[in-house]
DNA sequence: AAATAGTTTAACCAAATGGTTAACAAATGT
DNA sequence: ACATTTGTTAACCATTTGGTTAAACTATTT
């Protein structure tokens, strides 16, 4: 093999130009020049723009599914899972500002494909996160409370900030540096807020 | 004139297809069909696919945006605020369920175009809001917080399950029944839980 | 070194897509 | 009634776009 990186770089170029456009707005061509190769090696290792785009979305996937897990199946106390994941789960989208974003539109896009996935091993499974809720509710750890609005509750108050980054920005008329200085904050405020308002 | 809402019925078909599928993703083609005319109508009324663009998005940001002007220039409290947005803006949005989505894809795509609307008359301006909260403070209504952190938290309680829907649903395993439910609980859990974080 | 298998490219192709044109139909003004 | 403006359509056009092909080049095997 000449270059066995070659694959490996077309898979970097189309996570970066399929996570900024999206599936309707990426160009093979644009993957190709990123990529540095002629728009046919696209083809002749993966098979079409579709069978490409459905690698990078597994890669995404799978990236982002351990945030999840690591809430649904560790053996933390509640308390300790949602400030664990607010301060994991912020320092890795500011590393992968578009993989939210990328995710959520394309499942809102092509619900059928992504049902594909809710399907699979890979799939977070919220059964056990229910279960310790009710326990420690019994424990009298916890005010009585639905687990599934908590888990809402701590998903929006993570992840909107940057799926609406530009709507939020704009409105809010926060420049890059104070967006950012935000998020920080935000590792600390989230878990404050929530935890306060569950425990007994 | 033959028939004078052929206009119209380009602009609602236009509305229909664009939030769908955004600005890439929508064809002229699929316009022309959901209104029932010949595709050359979409150029006689809207010279392009970018005007016809720019028409749906000022008609989603006119909409979108009274319910942030709510709570940025009003006179009512700051609790009262908070209740009232919830509640209006989760009604809103079940009524127009794409246009969150549609609003925060296209200004995230095309953040030049977006500052055009930011920088307008209609554009919710966040100063007076951050004056009430600093009055409010002062007055020993409210705990000291930063009024930018509280918006954002609104917001996202408000907004994040409508544009995550797909990922939401999968990840917590909701039918259209459940989600729906939820979303009337939210109307008076997210107002409880914000204004219990910020009163003194 | 010759044969073989794997990799890369330039040129090409067909379909899709945004947009145009020219002719026709309907309404409106005189 | 007739001319003019406005609305509508079918056919067409140029470009873009995903995808293919055949030949060339490189590495590996024998």
């Amino acid at each position: 093999m000449k270059d066995q990186s070659t694959e490996e770089n077309i898979l970097k170029a189309a996570i970066s130009v399929f996570q900024k456009k999206g599936m309707a707005g990426a160009r093979m061509q644009e993957i190709a020049d990123e990529a540095k190769i002629n728009k046919a090696m696209l083809h002749y290792y993966y098979k079409s723009k579709q069978k490409l785009f459905e690698a990078v979305f597994r890669q995404a996937f799978e990236k982002f599914a351990p945030h999840i897990n690591q809430v649904f199946n560790s053996d933390k106390s509640v308390f300790e899972k949602i400030t664990e994941f607010t301060d994991s789960y912020i320092s890795f989208v500011m590393e992968n500002p578009y993989l939210p974003n990328f995710l959520i539109q394309e499942i809102n896009n092509n619900p059928e494909f992504a049902d594909l996935f809710f399907g699979s091993e890979i799939a977070p499974n919220p059964l056990r996160f229910k279960k310790q809720i009710e326990d420690e509710i019994e424990m009298g750890i916890l005010k009585p409370i639905d687990p599934k609005q908590l888990l809402l509750n701590l998903f929006s108050l993570t992840a909107f900030s940057f799926v609406g980054t530009g709507l939020v920005r704009g409105i809010l008329n926060l420049d890059e540096k104070t967006f950012k200085s935000m998020m920080e904050e935000r590792k600390i405020l989230i878990p404050k807020l929530l935890i306060n308002s569950i425990k007994k």
